[in-house]
RNA sequence: GGAGAGAUGCCGGAGUGGACGAACGGGCUCGCCUGCUAAGCGAGUAAGCGGGGAUGACCCGCUUCGAGGGUUCGAAUCCCUCUCUCUCCGCCA
């Protein structure tokens, strides 16, 4: 979200910059929106004067002369609430098309579609030898149970049982015990979040249809961003407390409404899957060094799993609706590929206009940042299909075995 | 779910229809005093938006006393709705 005192002099260059991400924008209209704005609340301004300097006279006045400068302070008052429509009018109708607008693109970002994301880095050695999809791997080891979450809710959701439940626990519990020393606090949030907690961190008013609503109109979280990012805004941020860095272990939610297929299949894709998020808030200027830093956040989680990964700067066609630049994580799957674990992104002030996100006594605005640190079902996906053996066992990386009391699954 | 009380500036807390952007106290800032982390004295201290001005100092106007609506010439003050907080009851993990 942008500011309504910007438009006049940065619309034409939001044009410009929106344009990489493919999105069409008419600056001429922001433009022309912003002008009436202007010229409404000035004639209603003017208006409001006169009619309060009326009112006054009222109270001022003698009886003889009151009951006239009654009948004139009645006719300045209705023009007032007419200019005053107007003016409403006019703001609101410039604020509704300011908070449809997504986020700038950073300049670093590439352009174009999801082909032209630029790999920054690799890390580990990735061999793609043909193996069973984790899909398969896990219900062969009993892990995974598919029919049990049909049989229950219909396609398209999770069910762990066994060593994968206990797996899913531990990697969640152990990723968030990996990034408190580094200055987080853990929340246990809300799943469940109002309208204006989901326009705040960017879900809606565009992506609604991704996300599940109550029957009451709030929303469940489709990350726990949501409740991560709004949380900030209950109270104006301490300058001294930033950076302040959150993190959080929750399920999400996501309708992901027709999507099938290789890439999608066992738990890569689900109504629900939980993960670990991050979020950071720090004063402005500070973002992209904290963008950094959060990525290798979620990179040390890969690296003491000792599992490979590479790190992709998305373009900018790819970008969230709050993000300027984002970090993925992928992970070579044998099955179907490089495949997103984690995804990093640096919103700017963008969440912090729209959340109402604000620093004590400051005019500043903080920065924030998001991602995950990592996905906790796409990473036991991974750990089968990397771990697995010819005799249909799943080596479990050192650090986890030792969490777990065994070194193998399915032995 | 039922009953009641409340929401005022950085904080506490007055204010029940006009002269209230808001007493008073605290805090904070600047200055004075005191010769030295105390006490005292004086002044200042909300934000947003619009206009003027050199995109400065500054000046003018509008809006804002939880949010939205209503009554009225005029609302922090009256009415309605909503949100939140607190107390009691019910219900529960």
């Amino acid at each position: 979200m942008y500011a309504l005192q910007d438009v006049e002099g940065s619309a034409h260059d939001w044009v410009a910059s929106l344009s990489r991400r493919g999105e069409v924008v008419d600056g001429e209209h922001l433009v022309r929106l912003d002008q009436e704005r202007r010229s409404a609340q000035e004639r209603h301004d003017q208006m409001a004067h006169r009619a309060k300097e009326a009112a006054k006279r009222v109270g001022k006045a003698t009886p003889e002369e009151r009951e006239h400068l009654i009948l004139r302070a009645k006719e300045a008052s209705q023009g007032v609430d007419k200019a005053k429509g107007e003016m409403d009018r006019k703001k609101e109708t410039l604020k509704d098309a300011l908070f449809r607008l997504p986020n700038l693109p950073h300049p670093d970002v590439p352009l174009g579609g999801q082909d032209k994301g630029r790999v920054v880095k690799e890390w580990g050695k990735a061999s793609l030898e043909e193996r069973p999809p984790h899909d398969e791997i896990g219900k062969s080891l009993g892990i995974l149970d598919p029919e049990g979450a049909t049989h229950l809710s219909g396609s398209g959701w999770p069910c762990l049982r066994g060593d994968g439940a206990l797996l899913a626990r531990h990697l969640g519990s152990w990723m968030v015990e990996e990034h408190l020393p580094f200055g987080f606090e853990e929340v246990s949030p809300p799943f469940v979040v109002r309208t204006s907690a989901m326009e705040g961190s960017g879900q809606l008013p565009k992506f609604a249809s991704e996300s599940y609503q109550t029957e009451d109109g709030d929303w469940l979280i489709p990350t726990s961003e949501v409740a991560l990012v709004n949380l900030l805004g209950t109270d104006p941020l301490h300058e001294e407390a930033l950076p302040i860095r959150l993190t959080a272990l929750t399920p999400n939610f996501r309708r992901e409404a027709g999507t099938h297929g290789k890439r999608n299949r066992g738990l890569l894709r689900q109504h629900q899957f939980s993960k670990v998020e991050m979020v950071s808030a720090v004063k402005e200027g500070d973002g992209e060094e904290e963008l950094l830093f959060l990525v290798e956040r979620a990179e040390s989680i890969l690296e003491k799993l000792e599992l490979p990964y590479r790190r992709v700067m998305l373009a900018s066609e790819d970008l969230a609706f709050a993000s300027m630049k984002t970090f993925d994580l992928e992970v070579p799957f044998p099955s179907c590929g490089w495949t997103e674990i984690s995804s990093v992104s640096l919103c700017g002030t963008f969440q912090a206009r729209r959340a109402g996100i604000r620093i004590e006594r400051s005019r500043a605005l903080p920065e924030l940042l998001n991602g995950t640190g990592v996905a906790v079902g796409r990473l036991i996906a991974f750990l089968l299909e990397w771990g697995w053996q010819e005799n249909g066992s799943v080596v479990l990386p050192t650090l986890l075995a030792k969490r777990m009391g065994k070194e193998v699954l399915g032995l």
